[in-house]
DNA sequence: CCGCTATATAAATGGGCGCTTATAAATGTC
DNA sequence: GACATTTATAAGCGCCCATTTATATAGCGG
């Protein structure tokens, strides 16, 4: 009952910040680039295929990303035999979308409100 | 000339780390929520605003994480007097949403390119 | 069981970040 | 000019993060 009222809650914040921390790396953005680009990799293939400053990224490195990639919830893992097969989920990348772009325009200026802007007949419950 | 082709080059990875990293922190986020409702404030009255864990964050610290903000491009600040005016740059921020938004999907699939959408001879994206 | 492959984890290290306290710099006021 | 106000910077500190090297776990094939 701390925070109360609108949605500007600390822990959403909390929440936020983890996931850009998660992003806010170069090796992580080009693994996230190259997940993004393949419906599913295992962890060797993705390490041969990352070269970063023009050398290759060492694979206890890549296994150390996959894994702060997987705490932020924006990788799941997959495991068959002894090959870990990783994919983004794009759900929770479109979900930090989502709240950056609410950070600096709430939800409620987004989904018209009641009144019409005397032109375009309202759309307001059109989000999905 | 040095990465060509595609986007995805290095240096482009780079900003967007250096801009992810300045959100990823909580005074930070709070204070870009703040400026965004906001068209411009001194720091004396963003700091009063900025009550985070139930406290106020001090003078000192918002000054130190506006300039990490500004160093990042993210808020720009104007001179008048004693007071320095800050303000989200949203062109800058909507640039990074953009960046986010490319990583995972690239502009080529996104742009419709030239084929009119009259019949729909599918090619493309079908993707959701 | 033994070796091989795939992945994760540990230890060690260097560096940068967030924070506090104190102080400086700049500007307005009397 | 003395003083107050606004903002920035410096020093110090603890901590977490990124990286490397080395090793552990676990499945697979003979």
């Amino acid at each position: 009952m701390n925070e109360s009222i609108h949605g500007s809650g600390a822990d959403e914040f909390l929440e936020l910040k983890h996931v850009l921390r998660a992003l806010g790396d170069v090796v992580r953005l080009h693994i996230v680039s190259v997940l993004a680009g393949n419906t599913e990799m295992n962890v060797t293939d993705l390490a041969q295929m990352l070269i970063i400053n023009g050398r290759y990224v060492s694979q206890p490195l890549v296994s150390w990303h996959l894994a702060t990639l997987r705490r932020a919830g924006l990788v799941q893992v997959r495991r068959t035999g002894r090959q870990v097969y990783c994919s983004l989920d794009r759900e929770r990348y479109a979900l930090c979308l989502q709240m950056l772009g609410d950070l600096v325009q709430p939800a409620a200026l987004r989904a018209a409100p009641v009144i019409s802007p005397a032109g375009q007949p309202d759309l307001s419950p059109a989000r999905q």
